[in-house]
DNA sequence: AGCGTGAGATTGGTTAACCAGTTATTGGTT
DNA sequence: AACCAATAACTGGTTAACCAATCTCACGCT
């Protein structure tokens, strides 16, 4: 566990060392229920007693419980209690196994899943757009295309247009979920340069098909122009 | 914004409108930030101000602050300050519009969403699976089996198998994604019983499939399987 | 004038204490 | 013995105070 040695060459390293100390809780946690200390639907230690237990601060395990109860590992009902979600056990370690790697989010896999979702939701946006919201996405692709014209990098509209279509599709979960990992892509994207100022023309166009086969209620072909769109837009980082 | 009226007729209005004060300090945020108070790479007010400056507590300033920044729309230094990204204020809001509709994840969104998901994580488990993760996968449909031979409901064990090929896909961001949406669909199929027994032995057969062609390294038969499986496992509710 | 330097103010990080509501216990009554 | 009520203990929710690291800025030395 000692990883922060002596030479903090490699800040990335720290970076992953220092968690936060609820993120540590929430491996114990896990522990408690592999052991069997901890069964489905039982009732959780106080705070206080979880506190003094991990020696650490009742903040810290408020913040756990927060966040397995937002992942639905833990409900917790105020002046009564926090218990253990009735699902199985083996069901409970793997999915705070998953929480766990939350934060290894690699370049690749961020990339790779906005594919996959934003091409889907391209399809779900030709499905149920109403008319309001192809407005909307007019509007929003005009902005990026005044950006371009202008000389200006127009990132943050390439963004908001996405983020409408995701709007578009009718679907909540999908649209978090691309509103969760897209930041982080601009981010990279930005710090890279990926994307010479030519590629926006490109992309401009590339939207403007999108945008037609989703005025066109054109399933397919919208998830197509997306799935270009969106292999245009990777990063070229590994290529020769 | 007075939702809360004379009739608590509607539990579910309750709840809504019951948000964590974290949550309408973020609405508060946004509008600052649409204000122009806070522009992109400036820093914020100290959590003290903030938190007098809104009238509450401290500790939901800074629950607040790091849900943005999980979102990637604050990044807060120790000892030093809180800075809003570099992104642009359109795209800021956006983000953030997004955040706060996270609460709203339906039903249909959940399952939609997931089908998604695991579709096409089965391709990508098909294209990268090691000999190892296979071994792996084998044991988690053997366990499953065992349970749906001893009658038993093999619920948690049919999660166990979706995560394993999440796993497989060597993907973290799909299989954080999956992790997170998954305990509430779990949660609501147990709730509306809406796998009777008989199912368990029809999903052991396409797991069964399933896992065949990720043997076989067959992407598109990986995909055709999963998605037959979820169109299988759908919950029947507005089926007439 | 220019540059260190050190005290003071300010920051986010952390902990302890307080509050309102629930639950368990205990004592008395029937 | 059985039941009920009042009280004490305990729960999560919330706030205020403390801490170490950092930054600012004025003062003094060169």
């Amino acid at each position: 566990m000692q990883i922060e040695e002596s030479k903090p060459s490699l800040d990335l390293f720290r970076e992953i060392a220092y968690k936060n100390p609820s993120d540590l809780i929430i491996g114990q946690l896990r522990t408690l229920i592999s052991n069997g200390s901890l069964r489905p639907g039982d009732k959780l230690p106080s705070e206080r007693e979880l506190s003094q237990q991990f020696s650490t601060g009742r903040g810290y395990i408020r913040k756990a419980i927060q966040t397995l109860e937002f992942y639905g590992i833990l409900k917790t009902h105020p002046q009564r209690g926090t218990f253990v979600s009735s699902l199985g056990v083996k069901s409970l370690e793997g999915l705070i196994s998953n929480i766990l790697r939350i934060e290894g989010n690699d370049f690749k896999s961020l990339i790779e899943t906005r594919r996959i979702l934003e091409t889907q939701t391209a399809a779900l946006a030709a499905l149920r757009a109403t008319d309001q919201d192809i407005a909307m996405l007019e509007q929003a692709h005009m902005e990026f295309c005044q950006q371009v014209e202008a000389g200006i990098s127009g990132l943050e509209e390439d963004l908001l247009f996405h983020l409408k279509i995701s709007e578009c599709s009718r679907n909540s979960v999908l649209s978090s979920l691309i509103g969760m990992i897209t930041p982080g892509l601009l981010q990279m994207s930005r710090d890279l340069h990926t994307c010479d100022q030519g590629r926006y023309r490109e992309a401009f166009l590339e939207h403007e098909r999108i945008l037609s086969a989703i005025k066109a209620r054109d399933q397919v072909e919208a998830k197509r122009a997306m799935r270009e769109h969106m292999n245009n837009t990777k990063v070229q980082k590994e290529a020769p």
